[in-house]
DNA sequence: GCAAAAACATGAAATATTCCATCTTTTTTG
DNA sequence: CAAAAAAGATGGAATATTTCATGTTTTTGC
């Protein structure tokens, strides 16, 4: 594996670990680690599978799906540099979302029963862990409150925050989703995000140009997200 | 304090202490400990105030509020025997939401940084702490799905059953909530929850009389979950 | 590069939902 | 206990949203 080597000094999951478990605890974890290339689509973490991997993202962006009756929804959606499957970890290893990689991505598959061991036996590292869970945890809860106590404008509207705020920290970026993902993630109809994005085009607060997307506006937008 | 002490020897949060941590760490606790009596409506913690407690909750119902912007929503609600106050400590004890009694409880109040210095030391303490918040977090984002993707009629019957299944385990139940606080919880307006019983009432679906509800043909409500 | 598929777009009809006005019933409070 | 306040209820108008039908553009796969 040589690709694993060259990347594992100045890798930021070996950082984090040399600050809360010892060299032999990480030399395990190491041990058990592949490194894994992910095409855009693939699928990671699979759910309802039984799992025996966490999966430490090097590079990339992937989306939580979730699928109810037959009805793809999206949960969030994260980037490299985090650690997918702790939800699924806590949740009896079977995993409760699937998680699927939108654009092409690199990650390094752990051992959970490794894991297991190092998380018992270091409160520090077991602690960054679930700080981790918490960030993951509130960022859901506020997609939650955003989907749930907002018409389709400020949802809408949220996600483009998210988007340029937590994913693409700019105020341009490309669109990593379709309509219908964005559909998904708003919980309306794909018809009503190709209206309502044109909408904030035609009211000067974003511009569209396919799949790029430039906010203009942005305390406009954050308006939209409170009032719409 | 004559009420903390007639209990303590009962105390199913001692049960759980006894099976994780040490008898010495468990004193430690316990001499931080305060019993408290909480009436109907009185706030057990308040959103964006810096906690130094958290509340092993012996009885009672409460709900997990969220304000946003003026206006109030659910997140979900919770009975005891509970531990609450999980997910604000971890998030920097900066109280994410307020816990509200909807009925009279009683809890005892554990001292944070006894809290804290127990959960580093104790792994299998701290795994079963992360286990509870999983717990909690799955309850939510199950809310969050139904919220998110289902119309009013769907939120509604998944509120029901959560109800009768989670809370009070039988078909038929008290309602503890008033129609506006359904309606913040469900996301929609009072009068579409009213319109909503009455339509599931004419359907034979549940009988209401006042805030008594009873489910009478669970199968029919499950299905409303999913379709509507 | 071309054909097929998927994504994007638009408008109109059907449906769901809120908002508002008004009334009755229940609960709270002095 | 009576008055006031809150909750529950109802109907209609206004608004939001979905669904469907259809057409255009872009992407994908051979």
């Amino acid at each position: 594996m040589p690709l694993k080597t060259s990347h594992c000094n100045s890798c930021l999951f070996k950082t984090i670990c040399d600050q809360t478990i010892g060299k032999e605890d990480f030399d395990d974890l190491y041990r058990s680690t592949t490194f894994q290339i992910f095409r855009k689509g693939e699928i990671i973490l699979r759910q309802h599978m039984k799992m025996s991997n966490l999966v430490f993202l090097h590079t990339g962006i992937v989306k939580f799906c979730y699928n109810n009756y037959g009805k793809d929804i999206i949960l969030t959606i994260d980037k490299a540099p985090t650690l997918l499957g702790l939800a699924n970890y806590l949740n009896n290893n079977v995993n409760f979302f699937s998680i699927i990689a939108i654009e092409d991505c690199e990650g390094c598959m752990i051992d959970e029963d490794v894991f297991q061991r190092i998380l018992t036996n270091n409160p520090s590292f077991a602690l960054q862990a679930l700080n981790s869970f918490t960030n993951m945890f509130r960022q859901s809860m506020q997609s939650f409150i955003s989907l749930s106590y907002n018409q389709v404008q400020g949802r809408i509207a949220n996600i483009l925050v998210f988007l340029s705020k937590h994913i693409y920290e700019s105020s341009i970026f490309h669109l990593p989703l379709t309509r219908k993902e964005i559909a998904q993630f708003a919980g309306c109809s794909t018809e009503n995000v190709i209206n309502t994005l044109r909408k904030f085009d035609h009211d000067g607060i974003i511009r569209i140009n396919g799949k790029e997307i430039e906010i203009l506006d942005e305390k406009g937008l954050q308006l939209v997200c409170r009032m719409g």
